[in-house]
DNA sequence: ATGAAAGCGCTAACAT
DNA sequence: ATGTTAGCGCTTTCAT
């Protein structure tokens, strides 16, 4: 036992030296492979490790072992704001819950740019054993996915088309959307309005669709000027609804695409004097935790995102570990969780 | 030009081969130092790289150049859930914005446990050029940081004591939370309640101080049952009030110190009945974006938390490659965000 | 049970 | 201007 210099970090050859075995022996004790010697040697190598303070070089090993126990999670430009997405967020909550103790790190890569030169040297540079793709958006290059790379991939928060050849989980978005529509019709609702997501975004289109479909399926039309547009944020529907409080005769509810923008719907409509739900009913979709603190408190469809999340990075992780490759959609379901800003419209309570 | 087999991954040597040039050249050029070269070769290599496809995997790069051009982002456990932390969240989006555009990368870090027997093994790994330290908390093994690695490092949201070695950016607590209180004596009130946050971060202590002591200044006699406990969060700010809003006589304002907390007192007040400012006026601290869509919209501290993520991974970064290690504290000023929730006590109105 | 040796894919001297 | 070579610190056969 003689004193170390703690000059440098040490590494497996000096830790081998010191504890008198070969590089090899130490590399497997080190990394768990402790039957393979006897007991001796381990605890030797192992003490002597805990006195140079010996710490791995994961580069140095992820470039042996070609593994780098690391995930990325691919967000878009337009996500890359987590302050402004709850969505996001949430689900990087969950990715981090699956990882760490399964011992995998996480690699944010937000794209700065999508040129498509450059797009997949900064998601494919050999520092992640998969990805994770976060809502990747309608037009994307990340949607050329597997004409770029091999890596293991799993898709959070937008239902791909199947012929992308993509692992997805998602919300179910057209059952969950028909499911909330259908909640206002049978509550009474005829002129109810809309707050769509981007045009870029799957889960916007989607749960347009079944909105239409669902208002359809009932035989009410809906009107042109009922859809308003927004950018699936609290802006956004406070603009949107400035609009859809302008229809006439009035809109009894309105959905909003997602919580932030029924949040902003919300004030709008305080701003405007209109009473919710007594004049309006407005209901969100996702059940972020703000929705529960809204005045008055959202009613909307929860979403497990955390969930997803988890199990977004678990699929990843079996697809990394099993060498076998998912295809085709996960889709989760939600529930309608019923607060207080919806209700019968006035007509109908009368 | 003939055509390359598609199989695997081509290395730089695979490359080089193609290219009719020695892998060393093929380095230099791929990696930028394209004047040591000719023009003709420069071409030739660029073209058949973009023709292979070649990426250079980054994790050898990393080993050899002894650069990983990736800073890590080190999450205490009690901080892990970015969901409930818009803090947080808001220094991950600085962070990003810095790092991006200068080409590193973001590896997020999040201790499970605080074994320190293994805490020093997820941080300096070799993975990252440096780190920064989100909040650590009074107590907490990271701050015995400079006994167990060299690795740059900069510590944002908590001011640390000096004597511990770091480099700190944090915004000013005391001189902000003195303003706060001030701002409230100023209007006339007395009798203000205080919710501190909790006994392990330096910023609640910070803060509370600050509050004790702008108090004493103005003569004013703090009794015990003035000051509630809290996590720092919604539901904390929400038992904290309960507890505030018994005590008798009155108290006409209350301070909460952090803007989650707020919101849950605000809402504790309107479950009492209790109307904010009329009955009592509430105010936070930090400006995260929901304090403007509270009701009443937050009067609060606003605290440049994305500006203070920026300049953090810009000092790190700093350090990194100037091989300059900084220490001291950066206090960065925030200022007082006028909004409804707070108001003259109604003694002084009258 | 242990050691020796050949890489992993790249960078950085150094030589030419 | 280009090529050669010695690593970076580790994992992993393959011998012994």
């Amino acid at each position: 036992m003689k004193l170390t210099r703690r000059a440098a970090r040490p590494t497996l050859k000096q830790l081998a030296e010191e504890a008198g075995v070969s590089i090899g022996t130490a590399s497997n004790i080190l990394s768990g492979k402790t039957q393979l010697h006897s007991p001796e040697t381990v605890e030797r190598v192992l003490s002597v490790a805990r006195q140079l303070g010996y710490r791995p070089n994961r580069v140095a090993r992820s470039l042996a072992a070609r593994r780098t126990h690391t995930v990325g999670v691919v967000v878009e430009p337009q996500h890359a704001v987590f302050t402004r997405n709850p969505y996001v967020t949430a689900v990087l909550d969950g990715v981090v819950d699956s990882l760490t103790p399964r011992g995998y790190h996480l690699k944010i890569i937000t794209l700065s740019d999508l040129n498509p030169r450059t797009l997949w040297h900064q998601i494919d540079d050999g520092t992640v054993d998969g990805v994770i793709l976060v809502a990747p958006l309608i037009g994307s290059p990340l949607l050329d996915y597997h004409a770029h790379t091999q890596l293991p991939c799993v898709v959070v928060g937008s239902t791909l088309p199947e012929s992308l050849g993509f692992y997805c989980i998602d919300a179910d978005n057209e059952a969950m959307m028909r499911l909330l529509t259908e909640y206002l019709i049978g509550m009474g609702h005829r002129r109810i309005g809309f707050v769509k997501g981007p045009d870029n975004q799957w889960s916007a289109q989607q749960r347009l669709q079944a909105y239409l479909s669902a208002m359809d399926a009932h035989g009410i039309r809906v009107d042109a000027e009922w859809i308003a547009p927004s950018n699936y944020e609290y802006s956004g529907g406070l603009a949107a609804a400035q609009q859809l409080l302008e229809v006439r005769p009035r809109l009894t509810a309105i959905i909003a695409s997602n919580d932030m923008v029924a949040l902003g719907v919300l004030d709008a409509c305080v701003q405007r004097g209109v009473r919710v739900p007594t004049d309006v009913s407005v209901v969100g979709f996702d059940d972020v935790p703000l929705a529960a603190l809204a005045k008055p408190p959202l009613t909307t469809i929860r979403i497990p995102i955390h969930d997803i999340g988890l199990e977004a990075a678990q699929a990843l992780l079996h697809q990394i570990e099993a060498g076998e490759t998912l295809r085709g959609a996960r889709l989760v379901q939600g529930e309608l969780i019923v607060r207080k800003s919806a209700a019968p419209p006035r007509k109908a309570k009368a």
